[in-house]
DNA sequence: GACTTAATTAAGCAGCATCTTAAACTATCA
DNA sequence: TGATAGTTTAAGATGCTGCTTAATTAAGTC
């Protein structure tokens, strides 16, 4: 239990996932459905969002529903708006894609 | 070159390091001898964190000068503050120590 | 109870991070 | 120029991260 929210965050998956829960709670199913990697390479990264306490859980039937902290968050705000509103981020995955599918090939 | 800042920041060490220069300007071998860790592993991280931006060199003489880029990390000093008014920083790099102690004996 | 859906945990592997020691570099000064 | 002090770079060991596939758990439905 109990991560270290600047490790949590040094992960550009997990930061993408954080800024998918942002406004509104998402399924674990839903958000995976938006990465093209497995569902349990997001479970993973949901555990250890949850873990640094970055995010929370809600169960509803079989579904786990997550959505940001944003109280936890709040230090850390200014930061991620600015990297997400110049969409660094998404930048950055795609191109750690590419450079995956290059060094397959 | 140039590598993501919130990368930089997961390591507790080279959080350690940017507190100690803060407010002033250190030499390598000042902040090195603070640790106890071998020079040139703090000369690694110091790479790291001028790779990201979050530190300025600057060479004087044989010695190397470091300070960090306060306006770089404007929108993380919130959060770099809180965890360094409740010390929490310390208190991980001190159980991480202790952890490596512990599994060597 | 058996089946389906949603999701996590387990096991294993490849790649990256961080440390170590040894060698190299750079500026200063006799 | 040769020696020294301060620091970095190189090479290698070792552990951690993040992924994959397979197995498992949990809740709802027939």
């Amino acid at each position: 239990m109990s991560g270290d929210p600047l490790s949590a965050l040094a992960n550009p998956r997990r930061r993408e996932i954080l800024r998918l829960v942002w406004v509104e709670e998402r399924s674990a199913g839903d958000i995976a459905r938006t990465f093209d990697v497995s569902w349990p390479a997001i479970s993973q990264n949901l555990r250890v969002l949850k873990a640094s306490g970055l995010v929370r859980e809600r169960r509803v039937g079989t579904s786990r529903m997550y959505r940001a902290d944003r109280g936890a968050l709040r230090p850390l705000e200014a930061y991620l708006r600015r990297m997400w509103s110049r969409d660094i981020d998404r930048l950055r995955l795609l191109a750690e894609a590419e450079e995956k599918k290059r060094s397959k090939s």
